[in-house]
DNA sequence: TTCGCGATCCGCT
DNA sequence: GCGGATCGCGAAC
């Protein structure tokens, strides 16, 4: 079942649970390629009463980030040390900020063409890692502001009832003075496709 | 207009 | 384990 737009307008933080275990789909020239989300991480919004000082809406709508504050269910796409891309999953209600970074995903379908897309990867490399994923699943920068509800990428229903979830701290956000306690990455229990 | 740096990856040691 | 690659964003000049 493809995720409705309904999916996509609660917090960041739940929908990022929401999406362990759910598989996202691109749908290319080259053919249709599948991947079970085994990890993410949630931005924006507050815990504990702090901002969430980590997240690109911390400091107010940019023409980067002006995405991240419509209404959930679109792509969000940067570009990363000048050279990996990262795709987020723009969540919440209008006028309220909120986006998943996928981390890692299990391959589920076309893993030809993904192995196509990362001649030189093998096995978790292939898929581990938010500029991974991306390059993996022939994201690109023009697939920015993407509509996930109507569109060629999109989230469609796994095992998700069927799983557990765990959660732990977020990657790489050292300099983010509140954000770096925020136990907002999530992560597939017993899955072995994780990016560390 | 300039400048510092990032929600990373890869190859070499 | 470490450092280089590489460039758009956003704040400051």
């Amino acid at each position: 079942m493809r995720w409705e737009r309904k999916n996509y307008l609660s917090s960041a933080v739940e929908t990022a649970y929401n999406l362990i275990g759910a598989v996202l789909v691109h749908e290319t020239s080259e053919g249709i390629i599948k991947g079970k989300i085994t990890e993410c991480e949630a931005y924006g919004g507050f815990y504990q009463g702090k901002p969430d000082d980590g997240a690109h809406s911390f400091k107010g709508k940019t023409s980067r980030t002006q995405i991240l504050f419509e209404e959930g269910g679109h792509a969000y796409i940067y570009l990363i040390y000048g050279m990996y891309l990262c795709m987020n999953i723009v969540c919440d209600i209008k006028g309220q900020p909120g986006g998943v970074l996928l981390r890692a995903l299990e391959p589920v379908q076309g893993i030809d063409v993904m192995q196509k897309n990362r001649p030189k990867a093998r096995g978790k490399l292939l898929t581990c890692g938010p500029g991974r994923l991306s390059m993996a699943m022939g994201i690109e920068r023009s697939m920015y502001g993407m509509d996930l509800v109507s569109g060629n990428l999109y989230i469609e229903s796994g095992n998700e009832q069927l799983i557990q979830v765990e959660s732990s701290k977020r990657i790489n956000i050292e300099y983010a003075t509140y954000g770096k306690h925020f136990p907002w990455r999530f992560t597939l229990k017993g899955s072995s496709w994780i990016s560390k």
